[in-house]
RNA sequence: GGGCGAUUAGCUCAGUGGGAGAGCGCUUCCUUGACACGGAAGAGGUCACAAGUUCAAUCCUUGUAUCGCCCA
């Protein structure tokens, strides 16, 4: 199905159209993933988005692609090279990107197939990849004039530096968590120069260059530009006043690492103090002229501390020390160690300006709008963007350095003169992802795709990539594109959780496999189950309970549509000139969900979308208008029109669900219909059918009655199946004269007989009057059971009449509340009034 | 430490200044001619706690407790 679909065209976009334009790019997955449930739930939701504009008439595009994932594909490739025996060092860097290359097409990409799978409707004839020549013009492009206007500079700056991977990472690529380490007290000095200073990080302290304390801090006060030995190496180093530090954490000193800590290193540009660099850039200590030279950070860690234990320097030592710790978020998750070092950044602050101003004067749209302050918060304090890794996998820096330091930035197409080097690190994958949304349109070329369909429509993501990817396209979307925006609005989703909320994870072995659910419950179910859930901006726990429930609504969709063809319903009948109350009813709640669904799908409550086709689908037109369809496909007056009318409702609810249930919807749709199909089938318009608010309140009476009989049938035991003889009095008074046939079909009544002898009577109170229904239960009835029916309901109205009576007996409710809520409580004081006085009788005329 | 959010039925979550909702789960009954992935009827909640505003608070304000997320 889905392959005649992408056959047929339905997903190709045509730039040259003129119909209004809706385009969706694909958060682009790693080039290295497969389908996740997070995938799932996004492209679910960016699918039904596109799939309604599609069936509403715009030229849609949902452009797919992936993502290059620098640093995630080093780690996999690197990883397979050390199974091998070797390193991407001694292959060399051209051995590797070549190897890479060969180890996307054979590996890369798995999630393609799944997407098609999930039935993404995406316009393959335009997939693009980050690395891609398209993508890497865009990327020297943007370069090139970032770099000639100022914006990229190179600097000397305390990093984050992945010791496993040998590269910076950037801030977002950083996470803290809370480890069990040690907090080593040590003492520096001697005599009455003793200082104690307290780390984390004892090997650190062969970098030290001065100990800091706070300039009034009394203790210390005599040491103030006095110099200590530093131990271990002998070193003096200055005690500095500095007003950063906190005199009441721990000893009130601290010694300072410049070159290895961003807060020493601050300490150290404002004392002039140097700032040695102890380790090398797989974390081993380096230049100490000590014997730990040549250790891992982590060894020397132990031997640093043994050391000064041997010389009766540790004063104390605590541990476990829970601290927090910046852990590399991509590929290894080793501790990142800050270390000073050359790269390239970017100036952010003008661009993060106008990616805050472009939301604050609401050219681009965050939702859910409690968002905002997140986003604010992120790009009103952003830092310099460090741009450049130590990698071979990536878009490479078109710098070029001179032999007598000349330095040039190359575009696309510009040749290095002779004799020049380029710079050897590539680019943050970040960098290229930026430019996703105009790079893939054919930027920096002005193509018919970028005239068309650039700013794009929504940008589906989850609130965690806001500042990875969101800051970065808003910043480089209005940059490149001369301030236009990179997309109308964003839409925030949250992350699936597992049945019980919790977040998953592999350790906690709580994920799910989304192509297990398919294989086991369908695609359709899946969506349905993952759309029901979508609450804007919020986290969606998801057990397979749901995805079953889905299933199930699937199949009652399925059972529906075939009593419906059993029944020659089409939509192709014209509707009935004289509806009946159940016809007029559906069509009439149809208009109204039909409504209410198209205005939150605009607001992008999937959530409540999906619920009220759920609840319409199965409570209204299953439960009820079905039913109430049996005895009119019965009737020769009838049948016809009913036939229409469920042709009709069918049509639409099946439009309306197919943006979430592509495949069942068009195989329904297309035996209903006959139609093409239904992906793009028009999406449903204002219904003329209009709300018939008489038969609205006929079949309300009628499910009362209907209700109120079943529940006397159970409470009396009488199973559903057993056809009971019973005479209905006051039904035409009641309005609901022409419903007869659909009770008894509804609560399996039959006409009363020559020997009919009623041996119970229920009153059914309705608006319009009250209906007594006389049985023949053929026997007593069970007195202890009627008469604790009756006494809950004595109970119910007791309650209502003793609400109503405090709120009326209150001179302030009555003088104060609106006139509309005091007349409410009196109509329920009345009714209440009302039923307490029929119950009452009732339970009095039983045989006790 | 700073910021944001949450606390509603057994579980997971919607929701509203004036009669507490859904899905799943649970109880009882029913294989009836769309559907047992079904049907019918039910049980179940002092809406975290405490003060305040209001004629009226689950909803607004403040505080407390607990939890979660982001940032440092």
């Amino acid at each position: 199905m889905y392959q005649r679909w992408v056959d047929a065209g339905y997903f190709t976009a045509d730039a040259g159209s003129d119909k209004p334009p809706f385009c969706v790019v694909i958060p682009p997955p790693n080039v290295t993933g497969s389908l996740h449930i997070g995938h799932a739930f996004e492209h679910t939701l960016i699918d039904i988005l596109v799939r309604r504009r599609r069936m509403q008439g715009y030229e849609t595009l949902w452009l797919p692609g992936m993502d290059h994932a620098s640093i995630a594909v080093h780690a996999l490739v690197e990883k397979a090279l050390a199974a091998e025996g070797t390193s991407r060092r001694e292959l060399g860097r051209e051995a590797f990107v070549e190897r890479t290359w060969e180890w996307k097409a054979e590996h890369g990409g798995a999630i393609l197939a799944q997407m098609r799978r999930l039935g993404d409707s995406v316009d393959w004839s335009r997939e693009r990849f980050t690395m891609d020549s398209r993508s890497n013009r865009a990327v020297l492009t943007r370069f090139t004039r970032l770099f000639d206007e100022g914006l990229i500079y190179r600097a000397e700056r305390m990093v984050n530096w992945s010791p496993e991977m040998r590269s910076v990472l950037s801030d977002v690529e950083v996470e803290h968590r809370e480890v069990d380490g040690e907090l080593v007290s040590m003492r520096y000095g001697a005599g009455d120069d003793a200082i104690v200073v307290a780390t984390t990080r004892v090997e650190t302290m062969l970098g030290d260059t001065a100990v800091a304390v706070h300039p009034e801090d009394e203790r210390y006060v005599h040491l103030v530009g006095r110099e200590i030995e530093l131990p271990l190496v002998g070193r003096m180093i200055p005690v500095v006043a500095d007003s950063g530090v906190d005199p009441a954490f721990g000893t009130g000193a601290v010694k300072v690492t410049p070159a290895h800590d961003p807060n020493d290193f601050e300490i150290g540009r404002r004392h002039g103090l140097p700032m040695p660099t102890i380790m090398d850039e797989s974390g081993r200590i380096t230049g100490t002229g000590t014997e730990f030279d040549g250790m891992d950070r982590f060894t020397a860690r132990v031997k640093v501390r043994e050391a000064l234990a041997a010389q009766g320097r540790i004063v104390a030592e605590r541990r476990p020390y829970v601290h927090s710790v910046g852990h590399s978020s991509r590929g290894t998750r080793e501790p990142i160690e800050p270390r000073l070092s050359l790269q390239w950044f970017v100036k952010v602050e003008p661009l993060a300006r106008v990616a805050g101003d472009a939301v604050r004067d609401g050219s681009v749209a965050v939702h859910p709008k409690e968002m905002e302050p997140r986003w604010f918060g992120w790009v009103d304090n952003m830092h310099d963007w460090c741009i450049s890794r130590q990698l071979w996998w990536g878009h490479r820096i078109p710098v070029w350095y001179g032999p007598d330091g000349e330095v040039v930035c190359l575009g696309p197409d510009e040749q290095p003169p002779a004799g020049y080097t380029q710079d050897p690190d590539v680019l943050d994958t970040w960098f290229s992802s930026g430019l996703w949304p105009f790079s893939t349109l054919g930027w920096p070329d002005k193509t018919p795709d970028l005239e068309k369909f650039y700013p794009t429509s929504v940008l589906v993501t989850g609130y965690d990539i806001l500042f990875f990817w969101v800051a970065r396209m808003m910043m480089m979307g209005h940059y490149a594109m001369d301030g236009e925006r990179p997309f109308d609005t964003i839409a925030l989703h949250g992350m699936v959780r597992d049945a019980h909320g919790k977040k998953m994870s592999k350790s906690a072995g709580n994920t799910v496999d989304p192509v297990a659910w398919m294989d086991a419950y369908g695609t359709d179910a899946l969506r349905f189950a993952l759309a029901r859930g979508a609450n804007p901006g919020t986290d969606m726990p998801i057990g397979d309970d749901a995805v079953l429930a889905a299933r199930s609504f699937g199949t009652k969709l399925w059972n529906a549509t075939r009593l419906a063809l059993a029944n020659r319903a089409s939509p192709a009948l014209p509707l009935p000139a004289r509806p009946t109350d159940a016809d007029a009813w559906i069509l009439g709640r149809l208009s109204q969900v039909r409504e209410q669904v198209d205005a939150l799908l605009e607001d992008f409550q999937f959530a409540k979308a999906t619920e009220a086709l759920y609840h319409f689908t199965w409570d209204e037109f299953c439960a009820w208008y079905l039913e109430l369809a049996k005895p009119q496909l019965a009737d020769a007056d009838t049948a016809a029109g009913t036939r229409a009318v469920l042709g009709h409702v069918l049509d639409a609810l099946l439009r309306l669900l197919h943006p979430v249930m592509p495949f069942i919807t068009e195989a329904l749709w297309q035996g209903l219909t006959g139609g093409e199909s239904v992906v793009v089938a028009d999406w449903p318009a204002e219904a003329g059918a209009p709300v018939v608010t008489a038969a609205t309140t006929r079949i309300t009476a009628l499910q009362k009655l209907v209700t109120e009989v079943r529940r006397f049938r159970t409470e009396q035991r009488v199973p559903d199946t057993r056809r009971v003889a019973a005479r209905l009095v006051g039904l035409d008074e009641a309005g609901l004269g022409a419903h007869r046939a659909a009770v008894a079909s509804l609560v399996r009544l039959d006409a009363p007989g020559d020997d009919f002898a009623a041996t119970a009577t229920l009153e059914v109170a309705l608006e319009a009057g009250t209906v007594h229904v006389e049985l023949d239960t053929s026997g007593a009835i069970d007195v202890v059971a009627e008469r604790a029916r009756l006494g809950r309901d004595l109970a119910a109205a007791q309650k209502e009449l003793d609400q109503a009576d405090k709120k009326l007996g209150n001179p302030r409710f009555v003088d104060n509340a609106p006139a509309h809520v005091v007349d409410g409580i009196r109509e329920r004081r009345v009714t209440a009034v009302a039923d307490f006085e029929r119950v009452t009788a009732r339970l009095a005329a039983l045989p006790s």
